[in-house]
DNA sequence: CGCACATATAGAATTTTGTCAATACGTTTT
DNA sequence: AAAACGTATTGACAAAATTCTATATGTGCG
């Protein structure tokens, strides 16, 4: 996988931000416009079109594009992905302890 | 589990530094004081310290005290709690469909 | 006790992020 | 072609995060 320290930041700011964990929610029972996504978030159209690229460019959302609609869905490549890397960076390599009081 | 929105990003802030992605690189090889990880990152010592208490915030690191050392290490059990948050919080309910075009 | 050392906290400066109003862009419809 | 609609971009401002210096706290040692 070889992801740099940059790299895993953008998937995991996903995660970062109240809203954006709601809008997960929200995507778990599918599908959904900008527009319907935007009536169940105290949110301005332009904020919610920032959170959409945020979330877009973690991989974990992936956007459709279907006339003047835009609809949006978790990704379950980009949720392995996140997956992977999470299991990766809190891996522990029990051989070497370099502990400095040892 | 029932974590909050909120809850949910303090638990991943923890991976929205490129510092503190590069910290659990450094503890992956097992614990380490807070004097050594300072000796491989380019931070002052108050900087170090903030960015281990967010990351023991996020449950993802734990911290040990002994004598005037701290020691870190990644919890397995936090990163079990990441995990299960993630692999929740994408997951998808196929069972109806409530895109708006439909 | 008093000094040295490791870490934490306080306060301030800089940068990043989140937010909105205004506007631009692209698509559909009349 | 023009109007209407959904979304994206721009620019400005506010809030939050990152960073540092200075200082405080706590621990071990002579």
């Amino acid at each position: 996988m070889e992801l740099s320290n940059k790299q895993i930041t953008v998937i995991f700011k996903a995660l970062c931000d109240e809203n954006r964990v709601q809008i997960f929610r929200l995507l778990q029972g599918g599908e959904l416009c900008a527009c319907h996504l935007l009536e169940d978030l105290h949110l301005s159209q332009p904020t919610l079109s920032h959170h959409m690229k945020v979330l877009c460019d973690s991989g974990l959302v992936v956007g459709r594009k279907e006339g003047k609609w835009m609809h949006y869905s978790i990704s379950q490549e980009g949720a392995k992905v996140a997956m992977d890397c999470l299991k990766e960076i809190t891996a522990v390599n029990e051989n070497d302890c370099n502990c400095c009081s040892k």
